[in-house]
DNA sequence: TGGCCGGATCAGGAACACTTATCCGCCGTG
DNA sequence: CACGGCGGATAAGTGTTCCTGATCCGGCCA
């Protein structure tokens, strides 16, 4: 299972063509079907169905292992890289969209360049592994004393740069707009806003309510806050938030969220210390 | 970065002898020889001093890597082989020493043979991951709502099997032991036993109490709860052990463990089933 | 000082991994 | 129904890679 033909395993299933593969890997069209060949003959299964090219169930079960592995791979040549020389040029600054202003105000002590990012959130933990990134500020929702989920690429600093309660977001003329604390539970019914990039996705509150429903019927992929609580002003359904950002007045409210104790947390992400012990929760 | 350098690598790292590792791994001295200036030429850094033969700052940093990294592509492999062809054979379990009887009375349903493993806690998510085992039944300790630490390898399927509130054992005589409840963070000049395979983990003590101490002169490497339990009456030192296992007339006491909320855990690790979406915590 | 231990280096041959060229099955089209 | 073209498979050839076996070299101990 070479990385090589791991690679273009995953481009082929991503680009669902082995001459487009061919193309993006700088390879032959020949040498892709080759090397697809190669990974089932070694494996002893068939990956990929041809014509249309489609993973097959134990290529799709391979995918899952592949791009970890790649990244991780990534992540070490990157990490020994930024070890053996530091790099010079401006410091670059990674940032999910609510934080965007403290990344800023964090990176103002700082002598020299600066270039700010913004990134999803599922991106910043790769691009701070993978050295595109010299510093990253994420946030996410977790229970109280967890760590945000999906960083452990390796051994990466994680530390608390804050923590807020969260609030759910309700239009002022809402029926429950008026209590002072609801359940997650209670609220899997509701219409929801699914807005996976400023408030928490709708598939971890239901993992952490540990209820199906919480049924969107608006998605906004959008980064602005403002323009999110318009959405959820104007009635479109809910959004769980942290506190902060809701502000009373602007036609909606926000409610503690009382019942699976959830907080709003963030996170400055950096390369592990030259010399230090490594930081990452490996096993 | 072929997987067969990082290998080797890891080998000769591990018994700090090129000749050693080319015995293990079936290669000449001259081809290890080979593979560790192949890998320090691809990366740039010296990875290994020799003579005597010892992981510099950046070897240690692969190192890091390099072990989850081969540790994947070997449950890749197995779990497609698993998947390609079902074993034939007894069904082979994994249980942690705590959890061996309730892995035993787990398996009475099954039909057929049966064969039962006795586990580190660290090793059975490797073993299942690489298809050793077929089931592996674990133990550790939580925080009430956290899965344990340490198995995401892949999509495996996690189930919780039980929890169960946890105490501190004293001997009889201790000034705490009439005490109905203890807050960690206080007894962290204590003395301990450090027993990893039964008991919570000092090191975990130390990481969820937020603080430095937890010595101990008694290290108890192994698997036998009773004979924990005399260690622990004897004056030795403290352990923070599942209530159930705590009987009191023994000469010691349990007291509930209050405020860093913890649980003794029982998972059931499975391999994914062949169709269903990937069970892992892979971000 | 000489022998030995252990890693580095060198030369050669087998195996590998690309390329180019060609083939083959499928599908739409006139 | 024949044809052409699209897309992947296959074949042959070649430069490179990756082993082994032989030898070298530096440090250590007797």
């Amino acid at each position: 299972m070479d990385p090589h033909l791991l690679r273009t395993f995953t481009v082929v299933a991503r680009l669902r063509s082995f001459s487009a593969a061919a193309v993006e890997l700088g390879y032959t069209q020949s040498a892709v079907s080759q090397h697809v060949a190669a990974l089932e003959a070694d494996l002893g299964v068939r990956l990929l169905d041809r014509r249309p090219v489609t993973p097959t169930v134990a290529g799709t079960r391979l995918l899952a292992y592949a791009e970890p592995i790649l990244l991780r791979l990534a992540a070490a040549r990157a990490d020994l890289a930024r070890l053996a020389a530091p790099r010079p040029g401006p410091l670059r600054v990674g940032a999910t969209p609510l934080v965007v202003a403290a990344a800023a105000r964090l990176a103002t002590g700082r002598r020299g360049a600066l270039t700010l990012h913004v990134t999803t959130r599922a991106d910043l933990p790769r691009r701070v592994a993978t050295d595109e990134l010299d510093l990253g500020l994420r946030d996410g929702f977790a229970a109280p004393n967890d760590p945000l989920p999906g960083a452990d690429l390796g051994p990466t600093r994680v530390e608390v740069h804050g923590v807020e309660p969260v609030v759910v977001a309700l239009p002022r003329d809402h029926p429950l707009a008026a209590r002072h604390r609801l359940a997650l539970a209670d609220l899997a019914l509701a219409r929801w806003v699914d807005a996976p990039e400023v408030a928490a996705p709708l598939a971890q509150l239901r993992a952490v309510a540990g209820a199906d429903g919480f049924r969107a019927d608006v998605r906004y992929p959008g980064t602005d806050v403002a323009g999110l609580l318009a959405v959820v002003a104007a009635g479109h359904g809910l959004a769980v938030l942290p506190a902060g950002v809701v502000r009373a007045g602007a036609g909606l409210v926000g409610v503690a969220l009382a019942d699976p104790r959830l907080v709003h947390r963030v996170e400055l992400l950096r390369p592990a210390p030259a010399d230090g012990p490594p930081g990452g929760s490996e096993g």
